[in-house]
RNA sequence: GCCAAUGUGGCUCAGGGGUAGAGCAAUUCACUCGUAAUGAAUAGGCCGUGAGUUCGAUUCUCACCAUUGGCUCCA
């Protein structure tokens, strides 16, 4: 007998040998229908695990984050199955769960069309029909290449190959379709309730753009229709916001096929906003000790060869002129760090003057391949929120929690705090080509960050491979509608660039010593910020950051001075405000206002003419009725000095 | 840069080898109106750009440009 210790701490016993499906069974065959995979002793498992020592269960259905995974990565093997039923060309190379669903990459002639993922899904249909047993066997490694050899798939073979000599490897089997996978499974393939393909892209083999473009066919699955369906509404629902749609629905942009790609332009509205967030973090920096500069957004060659940028970052540049040929060769900045140091180089440092710290709202240009750029969220021309600040060793970890504070204080203020995730970027040491430096000059700036995020408990995911090339970073990161994360706010230790420039301090004993540099940024670029602003609220911005805050609705000719009147009281106090005076009915004129997404409507008819009173609409609540005109106008500067983000 | 889809009046889209339509927006006129669309009329397009096939191309082919999703890269 093995005793079952049971989530809820109860605890019962089974024969040896008994699978999780009949503990399942036996607590109730609701949680039999259910379950899709299980934990043991913390290790998540397929339901056909036997039990042969006491141990904890936990069984999990598709509820759980770690059954949907199994649950989903069975869905992806009967894609893989049905494709190689349709089309037996087709060579397997991966295919996992992932966030929302699953994918597999496939390597073949044809490309997959809509037509295609039609048919997959029927075959995939038939598979789940045929309900077939997925059972795991296991192969030492040389029989496991044979093995593979002879079913004609060299991904697999590859993936194998990279394996140590002495692993065993394991496999799926689903009726005539075996994977190479560490599974676990579903029991078999008629548990999958609802799936849908929802789309084909392409992606390099093993992330590597060296390596060959397979076929990569995204779908997901749920464990009902109805989940499903929810699900794929959601995503629509989700796609309304995309900030590339409202943000040219709401006149904050545009783009322009004679200007070119990823240089979007800032349409009346879009620059207010800009300007507003720009104001904002300009203050707020300087009352926290951070000294503006405006350094020049271009400069030669000459710059970016101390700073590295020339041999690390130069794809990435603008680069007027060529070397050898032009006297002179300038590149367009893509970061503000050479430049910012030649302020620090100024004149001689003594400690007494750490730290310095220095901000700028900065225009950078950089090069980015035409396939990348997207929207307002990833462009060749930008303005960020930069800055750098020299400090002692001692002085590291206050300053770096300083700008950590600052980040957060301005994330709040967006309403953008709840939708962050960290994550410490270290540099990879394995890929030379990109990073400066030496293994010890990296451990320590990374040992110091690291300690410092202890410190400061900052629950953080590492990114291998993800810092810049100079030093470490902790990466504020964001998910845009589609789901994809991208970095809103960074701020870096940099112990390298200093020594490049030659910057020193005076230290109290009289030696010359490199300051540390921290590299960040307070609100990230603004593009970027509008971007997610735009997707956060669906483009109806809190009264502070609206573009238009007020607008004056007159309901005849009669009352349009009146309204006048009022426009400019509120223009005087500082409010973007907005009259429309044609001759439509008050009704076409609220609806247009509210499509615009202006928090405030202000009515005006005889009644408030008269009364010197406005009837006030507000986007969110609608009719919230007549008040005075100086009750409104107080209302709403308490409302945007105080910056409410409700 | 790579894989795929898309490109038709300001916007959303229909159409299709014989030089183009709808709705909304715009303009004009009438209506002077109380909380999400008043009615009528008018104007607006070398069907992304260039080349090829054809008697004839917006439609077919190719190249380029741009947009969208994904990969790689990145704030």
């Amino acid at each position: 007998m093995v005793k079952v210790t049971l989530k809820d701490g109860s605890v019962l016993e089974f024969d040896a040998g008994t699978t999780v499906l009949q503990v399942a069974e036996s607590i109730s065959q609701g949680l039999a229908r259910a379950a899709v995979a299980a934990e043991v002793n913390g290790e998540v498992v397929s339901l056909t695990t036997t039990l042969d020592t006491d141990c904890s269960l936990n069984i999990l259905t598709f509820d759980a984050d770690a059954g949907k995974k199994v649950y989903r990565h069975t869905t992806s093997h009967i894609m893989a199955q049905a494709v190689k039923r349709l089309f037996p060309d087709a060579k397997l190379a991966i295919g996992p769960a992932i966030d929302n669903g699953f994918y597999y990459e496939f390597d073949m002639e044809g490309t997959f069309t809509q037509d295609s993922l039609t048919k997959i899904e029927q075959e995939m249909k038939k598979i789940v029909e045929e309900k077939l047993p997925v059972e795991r066997f296991e192969l030492p490694r040389a029989e496991a290449i044979r093995f593979m050899e002879e079913k004609g798939e060299p991904y697999k073979v590859e993936l194998i190959q990279d394996l140590p000599e002495d692993a065993t490897l394991s496999f799926y089997r689903q009726g005539e379709f075996v994977d190479l996978c560490a599974g676990p499974h579903l029991p078999n393939t008629g548990k999958v309730k609802a799936f849908k393909l929802t789309q084909v892209a392409g992606a390099y083999w093993r992330g590597s753009e060296k390596n060959k473009m397979l076929q990569r066919i995204y779908g997901t699955a749920f464990s009902d229709k109805k989940e499903l369906n929810a699900y794929l509404l959601q995503q629509e629902e989700a796609k309304k916001r995309d900030h590339n749609k409202l943000g040219r629905e709401l006149e904050l942009f545009t783009t322009s096929d004679l200007i070119g790609q990823g240089l979007p332009i800032l349409l009346p509205k879009g620059a207010k906003m800009i300007q507003i967030l720009q104001r904002f973090v300009e203050d707020e920096e300087a009352k926290r000790g951070w000294q503006l500069t405006k350094t020049p957004y271009m400069a030669k060659s000459d710059l970016y060869k101390v700073s590295g940028h020339w041999d690390h970052y130069q794809d990435g540049m603008f680069v007027m002129g060529e070397e050898g040929k032009d006297d002179e060769v300038f590149a367009l900045r893509p970061m503000t760090c050479p430049f910012q140091y030649q302020a620090y180089l100024n004149r001689g440092r003594s400690y007494r003057d750490l730290p310095l710290r220095y901000n700028e709202t900065s225009t950078l240009f950089r090069n980015e391949s035409s396939g990348e750029m997207h929207g307002l969220i990833r462009v060749r021309q930008f303005t960020i929120s930069e800055g750098h600040l020299m400090c002692l060793p001692e002085q590291l970890e206050d300053e770096f929690r300083s700008c950590l504070e600052l980040a957060i204080y301005m994330l709040k203020t967006l309403g953008l705090y709840e939708d962050v995730s960290y994550r410490f970027s270290q540099w990879d040491p394995a890929d030379k080509e990109k990073y400066i430096g030496t293994q010890e000059q990296w451990d320590e700036a990374q040992g110091i960050m690291q300690k410092i995020l202890d410190h400061l408990e900052i629950p953080d995911k590492v990114g291998v491979g993800e810092a810049a090339f100079y030093g470490p970073k902790l990466d504020i990161q964001i998910k845009n509608v589609f789901g994809k994360e991208d970095t809103l706010i960074t701020i870096q230790i940099d112990q390298m660039l200093a020594e490049k420039f030659g910057m020193v301090y005076v230290d109290r004993d009289g030696t010359k010593k490199h300051p540390y540099i921290i590299h960040r940024t307070s609100i990230g670029c603004y593009e970027r910020t509008l971007a997610l602003l735009i997707e956060k609220y669906a483009g109806a911005f809190p009264a502070w950051l609206a573009p238009v805050q007020v607008k004056l609705l007159p309901i005849i000719d009669k009352q349009v001075d009146y309204a006048y009147d009022l426009a400019h009281k509120l223009e005087a106090m500082g409010m973007r405000v907005e009259i429309d005076s044609r001759n439509e009915k008050i009704g076409y004129k609220i609806r247009e206002a509210q499509l615009e997404k202006v928090p405030y409507m202000l009515v005006i008819g005889d009644r408030e003419m008269e009364e010197g009173k406005v009837a006030v609409r507000s986007r969110g609540k609608g009719d919230l009725g007549a008040m005075p005109f100086e009750e409104f106008a107080s209302m709403l500067k308490e409302e945007v000095d105080n910056k409410v983000i409700g």
